[in-house]
DNA sequence: GATATTAAAGATAAAGGACTCTTAAAACCT
DNA sequence: AGGTTTTAAGAGTCCTTTATCTTTAATATC
């Protein structure tokens, strides 16, 4: 698994965030119910990014949590990094030490290039181009498929 | 972490199984010393393997593992598939079920792709050039530097 | 100021991965 | 052939991750 499942969840969120059109703090139960997860185990998630200065939190009466920083100055690889930290990007496929050009692994030329086209995927577009996208092109962040939101019967 | 801590000792034993130049059963407990892992802990993860089919054992003095078919013939994505399942080749990136150009979500065309280099690198090259390679360009399965390897003081 | 609402904090529990120890089997030696 | 050594196989333990439940603290609203 490229993420844990602690990451899937804290990158859908800001997703979510990213791609609602007013940007009020919003409940995490709601969040939680969209996502399909325990709001407590979301709580804890989130918390964790608002203490990386990712997220910002409100409590009580429309209280909820929103994104810390505009969505043109946020990007997803500084998700991954908070929850799972930098590993991902840097260490040896085969998990030995000291990842690099001068004692490589016989991965270490395609690992290299494949890490870098992984961390382009997390770094190249900001949350406000995401979220963008997510409207314009009905792009899915919940585990339900889109025709059962579509079908208006 | 992109493979499991066991997919990591498997595809280093199979990595060392091939660049050796005598293809005889080799005693695990000299595979877990150069690995730096516990003979035990890789007699498991090695065992599955030759349920799989990928290796082959032998009990008894003399006795060991070695590869179950020729290495030309087996290809590191067989070891990753089989330990840490197909996964990491078919699923979305943020865990939602039926990863596909459907209902894609919105890391899913550069996933995709990212996903397809990574099976590369599994895939592309056999045991038997990998093996080639190791021993020609002298490339390290262990975590020890090969500059405590070369130095004949 | 009372109340409703919401995040934060803490305790608890189930699950999976990482690692260790014991047991059974095979080959060798005498 | 029988004991001994060497090794794989299998059972068992520990720890991290994932997830849930309960309590507490904060804040807006009335
Ligand atoms: S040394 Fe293995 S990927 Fe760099
Ligand atoms: S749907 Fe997410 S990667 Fe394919």
């Amino acid at each position: 698994m490229l993420l844990s499942k602690s990451c899937e969840y804290g990158i859908r969120t800001a997703l979510y965030l990213a791609s609602q059109p007013q940007k009020e703090f919003i409940p995490i139960h709601v969040i939680g119910e969209m996502l399909g997860v325990s709001p407590h185990f979301l709580t804890k998630i989130l918390q964790h990014l608002t203490q990386e200065g990712i997220m910002q939190s409100l409590r009580g009466p429309r209280g909820g949590v929103a994104l810390a920083r505009s969505p043109s100055e946020l990007r997803l690889h500084e998700i991954v990094i908070a929850i799972d930290g930098p590993g991902l990007f840097t260490e040896c496929v085969l998990g030995m030490p000291d990842c690099g050009e001068g004692q490589p692994c016989p991965l270490h030329e395609r690992w290299s290039q494949a890490r870098e086209q992984v961390f382009a995927m997390f770094s190249e577009l900001t949350l406000e181009e995401l979220g963008r996208r997510i409207v314009e092109e009905n792009l899915r962040i919940t585990d339900v498929t889109s025709s059962s939101l579509t079908r208006n019967t």
